[in-house]
DNA sequence: ACGTAACCATACCGGTGGGTATACTCGCAG
DNA sequence: CTGCGAGTATACCCACCGGTATGGTTACGT
């Protein structure tokens, strides 16, 4: 299972448009978003844009690892600032919670997977990464438990599509009740 | 709460239309597929869509209404063949299991809001009263529970994204599992 | 001093997007 | 027999899409 999706440094305009592309990607979708304003957004022009990345999709697949790199060390940040034990999968919800507070529209895979799913996108393979990296994450947590550490992950996936397309404001507390209950055994 | 979403009488190239539109839009996407293909596939031309639907938007909320309907018909099916009791709100994961055995590219509505979420698109409260019909399902099986409700119905979104996005095999099982230990309280 | 990598500006390409206009045929109800 | 709703066919509109071409300006390492 190769997780490493590692990044190669950029220039500066390429730092800008990876940063342009990322926000609008993400704010209003991959196919509504075109280069033109990406290039526009990053202060520099879509000749640039080609030069460093080549093409819309191959940009799409660095704005994802790029994004499962920071979200990946956001929650190991949480998960560290508790101690061992059970805690620890429960930090996983209140990284959640503390996330989406500026990231309102959801997981960016699922939302990803909704527009390049079953295309053959070089992203795919980055969205697939993600979510089995969140399950091993959970799995570790509780011990190498794999059938725990799958049904937390679930209560973490549901918690995110119902507070942001269902718009339940509980939900991730109510993902963390239901955790904590699983967790007793 | 309101779940009405009835849909008109259509004419016989106002259906074909929506039925291409229904298959197109869950298969490639919303923004991925032009009124021009689905008139062409629904052996009609766009002048008819444009005549019977007035808008792509139109088309896209009516689709959502519809698919609405069709999904709480198929659980609702389900639920009822199993005797009252917490069985059947094991039923509504069967239910999905059997579901995503053709529409393999996961929730419809998650997949939409990817798309339209937060751009006042018509579609939007259809997402949203299909996720709380949902919750209300699970909270009605359950007995009037709300906080068990919304849980299972947590690992309901949640075994649906797992599968789907993350190419979970058991993802189902597992949903199935947790339930179970959910509602043994 | 020279090459080169990075960048900027602008114009261009074919294709497609959603949406409109015109004009015609059919079946049916008054 | 006339009017109308449904449908067909085709052409058109402008904006935007991803991607390319040309040509020029800096700054830096050798």
């Amino acid at each position: 299972m190769s997780t490493d999706f590692s990044i190669a440094p950029l220039t500066p305009a390429g730092e800008r448009l990876l940063d342009a592309a990322a926000d609008l990607f993400y704010r209003r979708g991959i196919r509504a978003v075109g280069v033109d304003l990406i290039a526009d957004v990053a202060g520099t022009t879509k000749k640039t844009l080609y030069d460093r990345f080549g093409s819309k999709d191959a940009l799409v697949a660095l704005y994802l690892r790029r994004r499962a790199q920071l979200w990946q060390a956001f929650v190991g940040d949480h998960v560290e600032r508790v101690p061992p034990g059970p805690g620890r999968a429960l930090a996983v919800f209140d990284a959640l919670e503390e996330w989406l507070v500026d990231q309102d529209r959801g997981c960016a895979f699922v939302n990803a997977n909704a527009e390049i799913g079953g295309t053959g996108h070089p992203g795919e393979a980055v969205i697939r990464a993600d979510k089995a990296a969140m399950r091993a994450l959970f799995t570790g947590l509780v011990g190498g438990d794999e059938d725990l550490g799958a049904q937390l992950h679930l209560l973490y996936e549901g918690a995110n599509v119902a507070v942001t397309a269902g718009g339940q404001a509980d939900g991730i507390e109510q993902a963390r009740r239901a955790a904590t209950r699983l967790l007793r055994g």
